[in-house]
DNA sequence: GACACCTGCTAACTTCCTTTTGCATGTGCA
DNA sequence: TGCACATGCAAAAGGAAGTTAGCAGGTGTC
């Protein structure tokens, strides 16, 4: 995901809610410096491996890392994490354009008024 | 773009955090327009005025929203509500030095607003 | 007084997120 | 065979967040 496209209201707030947490972050600021496997990045950031893992999943499904399976020499499986390069910029407007696309609360019974268009 | 975002890794986290919601995104975009007081904005968002303040709350906590309380011509008090304008970039290395400042898994939160924005 | 509008709060419920614990798989090496 | 290292997942407990319902106060007008 780079910033060029502009970013779906959901998807937005699926990526906020990525972002927005301590151990997360501090995963994207390791692979940052360089990509890693599960195991040692654990080590690294002084986390349980179980408790990394759900939040490598967090990120990768909201596309901020990905990751690839690789084999050591000694034949030990691997999986690789790296960041994506994303470019993110938020401003009050750039936040009302994407609010446009955000999936209404109810859009069954609810009295139009006429806000998601424009 | 000189001396940009100051904002602390713990800041950061609590922005995002507020951010991260589909109600307060509406809430940016909504005032983004035009400043309003909490009755109308309810009203516009379709949402209940407790629920709008809980968010308003949060969203002033932040320092992305102010209010300010006003008398209305026939004497009513209104709080009225704005945005204030804010610029978030946001990469993974940016990220990484914003991680630096995240207070580790022992100490107390800090608290702070003011310096990411401009 | 009754109504319509404005503001604020808390208690309680529900739902989601975070974290731990435990087990299962596989490899290579002494 | 047993240990060390790698991977994966799911259930369960604890806590934080979202939401509703109900209460309180205020003003001005008919």
């Amino acid at each position: 995901m780079s910033g060029d496209p502009p970013l779906s209201g959901d998807d937005l707030v699926r990526v906020l809610g990525t972002l927005a947490n301590p151990h997360r972050l501090r995963v994207i600021a390791a692979l940052a410096r360089e990509r890693a496997y599960v195991s040692r990045l654990a080590r690294d950031l002084g986390i349980s491996r179980a408790l990394l893992q759900v939040h490598l999943r967090k990120l990768t499904a909201a596309g901020l890392v990905s990751a690839q399976l690789e084999l050591s020499e000694d034949g030990k499986a691997m999986k690789y994490y790296e960041v994506k390069p994303f470019v993110l910029r938020l401003t009050p407007e750039l936040i009302a354009v994407a609010v446009r696309t955000l999936t209404p609360p109810d859009a069954a019974d609810r009295d139009g008024a006429g806000g998601w268009s424009e």
